[in-house]
DNA sequence: GGTGATCGCTAAAGCGCTTGAGTGGAAGCA
DNA sequence: TGCTTCCACTCAAGCGCTTTAGCGATCACC
C-alpha cells in the first residue's frame, strides 16, 4: 500500500551532492552551466539531479541574490468594471507563452486604482517578490514610471507612448494615432463628415492619443461635426452616448467605439432609435473579437494580434532582466477589417 | 538633487535590530506577535520597522519554512479558446480580494492542457513557489486531485462535485444539477417538450453534471426530444450546433446554452434561419453578463455571483493554509433571470 | 536563603542556494 | 628537479529570516 499522504520531501542540492559524491558547490556549478567542473562530473550531476527530480528552490535562489524568477502584473480596475474583456486575457496568454519558456512565474494582482497599484509595486519590491513588472493601461500624468524608476524595478509599459523621461523603462506600443488616422481616412472616403468617437476612459494614454489624432485629422480636413466623448468602457455608457448623439439635430453618420462591447451596445441603441446600420450610420469597433461576428450586421473593427502584443512585451521584459538596454518597440498598426457595419454616408 | 537611480537598498531585520538596540531574534519575535519580548520593546521595534519601511522578504521567509505566501492558479485552455470570458476575470477578482487582505500573492499561469497543468503543479511544488493552489475546470477522471494529494499541496477545487476520495481537498461548488432542474422545470411549465442543451466541453465535471441532470429530468417526464450536445464553448460551434438542430424535422422549441457567447451566437444563427426568439424558440444562457443585455431580445440567463464564488474559494484555501480541515461548501444555486428570450412554446 | 519558575532577551544553527577564496594534484616549462 | 600555471574541486561565508537552546535576572514560595 502506497504511503500516499506522505508529503514527499523535496530533494535538495545536498542530496545530489551526496549521491554524486561531490560537494554542493560542484553541484551548483554543474547545474548552472558554470565553469569549474569537468564535463563528466557535470553529466553525472545532471543525471542524478534528473533522477531525484530536483528543481531549484526559488526561495533559496532569490535569497542568494539571483532574483525571484517572477514578474508582476497588476490590473487596476474597479471590480465592477471587470467585465467582458477579450483583450486582456489574450494579452496575458501571450505573455505567459514567453515567460513559461524561461520558467518565469507571473504574479498577478487586481486592485481598485493606480495608488493601490503603486502600493503593490512597493510591496513586491520590498518583499523581493518580483524581478520586474509589466505595466498596463498607462495614463497621462502617470505616477508609475517615476515610482518604478525610483525602485529600480525593471519594467515595460504596455500601450504607452514612447517616453524619453524614463530611459530605464521599455515601452511596447501600438500606433493608435496611425490607426485612427487610417480609420478617419476611410470614413472620409466613404463620404462621412460628421463622426463621433465614443472613447474609453479619460486619462488613459491611448484614449488621449486617439482623441488628439481625431481632432487633428478633423481640423486638417476642416470638419466641424467631429467629437470625442469619453466613457467608462461599459455597454451602458456606450449605449447612452450613442442615443444622445443620434438624437441631436445633426446626428453623426459614423461612430467609432473604443471597444467591442460599446460598439455592440451602440448598434443596439441605434437600431432602437430607428437608425439602420450601416445605411444611416456606420459603426467601427476598436477591438476585434468574436463579438464582432456575433450580431448582424457584423462589425467592422480594428484588428490586432493581442497575444503577439503580450509576447512582445514579455520578450522586452526578459531582455531587460538579462541586463539588456531599455527599448521602445512598436507593434504593427491595428488594421481595419471592414465587415458589414460600415458603408457610404447617406447624405453624400 | 535626489539620487533617483539609486536602487534603494531594502532594509532588513538586522537594520532594525541595530537601530532598536536589540538582537535580530527579538525583532523577529516582536514583529511576529510571538511571546518573548516585553510590550515596550515590541512597540519600539514596530516603530523602527515602520520608519524604515521594512517588509519581510518572502524569499527568506519561504526558505525558513514559513511558506511562500503565494497561491497558484493555472488555467488550462488552448490559447485560441481564450476568448470572451467574463466569468473567469470576475472569479479571479473575487479571489484577489480575500488574498490581498492576507498579503498572499497569486501566481498565475495559463497552459495548453491538463498534463501541462500537472507539470506546473509539480514544478511549483518543487520550487517552493506556492503554499496552495486553486483548481478550476475540474473534469471527470481528473488526475489533478491525486497529484495534489501526493504532493501534499493544499488545494481547493472550484466547481467540482463533492469528492470523498480526496479528503485533503476542499471543494467549492455550485449546484448545477439543481439549476438545470429548475430551468427544465420552468421550460416545461412554459410548454416546452423538445429541448436541446448546447453544452460546453465534454469531460468537464460541471458539463457532465448538467447533461446527466437534463437526461434524468427528461426521463422523469417522459420527454424524448431532449438532448445535450457538447461543444468547445466557441461562438462558432454554438452557431453550428444551433443551425443543425433547428434544421431537423422536429426542431427543439427551447435551447439551453452553457455560456453567454454561444447563446448570443445561437440567437443570431436562429434568426438567420427564420426562427424568431422567443416566439419560435426560447433561449437561455448559462452565464449572465453584460452580453445578455446587449442584443435584442435580451437573454434570459442563469445568474450567479462569480466574484463571491471566487471569494469563497479563496477563503477556503486560506482556511486550509491555516491548518483548518478540508471542507466542501456549496455556493447559492444560480438563479434564472427571465428576460425576453424565453416564452411559451409555440405548439402547445 | 535556597530552589524553581518565569521573564526578557541573546546566541547560534539552519533553510537551500551561490560564490569568492582556497587546495591539492597534474601538467607545462626551463 | 624545481618552479609556475591551470584545472577540478572543496570550504565556508552569506543572503534574511525563524527557532531552539540557553542565560542572567527577577520573582514566588516554603
Amino acid at each position: 500500500m502506497p504511503a500516499k499522504r506522505s508529503p514527499a520531501r523535496r530533494p535538495t542540492m545536498k542530496d545530489i551532492a551526496r549521491r554524486a559524491g561531490v560537494s554542493e558547490s560542484a553541484v551548483s556549478f554543474a547545474l548552472n552551466d558554470r565553469p569549474g567542473v569537468s564535463e563528466v562530473t557535470r553529466a553525472r550531476v545532471r543525471r542524478v539531479a534528473e533522477q531525484l527530480g530536483w528543481r531549484p528552490s526559488t526561495a533559496a535562489r532569490a535569497l542568494s541574490g539571483e532574483g525571484a524568477a517572477t514578474v508582476g502584473l497588476v490590473l487596476a480596475r474597479p471590480a465592477d468594471t471587470l467585465g467582458v474583456d477579450s483583450f486582456f486575457l489574450q494579452l496575458v496568454s501571450g505573455i505567459q507563452e514567453v515567460l513559461a519558456e524561461r520558467h518565469l512565474g507571473l504574479l498577478f494582482q487586481v486592485v481598485e486604482d493606480v495608488p493601490d497599484e503603486c502600493a503593490v509595486y512597493r510591496r513586491w519590491w520590498a518583499e523581493h517578490r518580483v524581478d520586474g513588472v509589466l505595466v498596463v493601461d498607462p495614463r497621462t500624468d502617470d505616477p508609475r514610471p517615476d515610482l518604478l524608476d525610483e525602485l529600480g524595478l525593471p519594467a515595460v509599459v504596455i500601450g504607452g507612448a514612447p517616453d524619453e523621461r524614463h530611459p530605464g523603462l521599455s515601452t511596447v506600443w501600438a500606433d493608435d494615432a496611425g490607426a485612427m488616422a487610417s480609420v478617419v481616412d476611410r470614413l472620409y472616403g466613404l463620404g462621412h463628415r460628421r463622426i463621433v468617437h465614443i472613447a474609453g476612459l479619460a486619462g488613459l494614454a491611448h484614449t488621449e492619443r486617439r482623441i488628439r489624432t481625431l481632432r487633428a485629422e478633423a481640423e486638417r480636413r476642416g470638419l466641424t461635426g467631429v467629437e470625442s466623448v469619453t466613457t467608462d468602457y461599459s455597454d451602458a455608457e456606450g449605449a447612452a452616448v450613442t442615443r444622445r448623439v443620434l438624437r441631436s439635430a445633426t446626428p453623426p453618420t459614423a461612430l467609432i467605439y473604443d471597444n467591442d462591447v460599446m460598439a455592440l451596445a451602440g448598434v443596439a441603441a441605434a437600431t432602437e432609435l430607428g437608425f439602420s446600420v450601416p445605411a444611416d450610420v456606420s459603426v467601427v469597433s476598436w477591438e476585434d473579437s468574436a463579438l464582432c461576428r456575433m450580431v448582424k450586421p457584423w462589425l467592422s473593427a480594428l484588428s490586432r494580434d493581442s497575444m503577439e502584443f503580450g509576447r512582445t512585451a514579455a520578450r522586452e521584459l526578459t531582455a531587460l532582466l538579462d541586463g539588456g538596454p531599455a527599448r521602445t518597440v512598436r507593434v504593427p498598426v491595428p488594421r481595419l477589417v471592414e465587415r458589414e457595419s460600415t458603408g457610404p454616408a447617406r447624405d453624400v
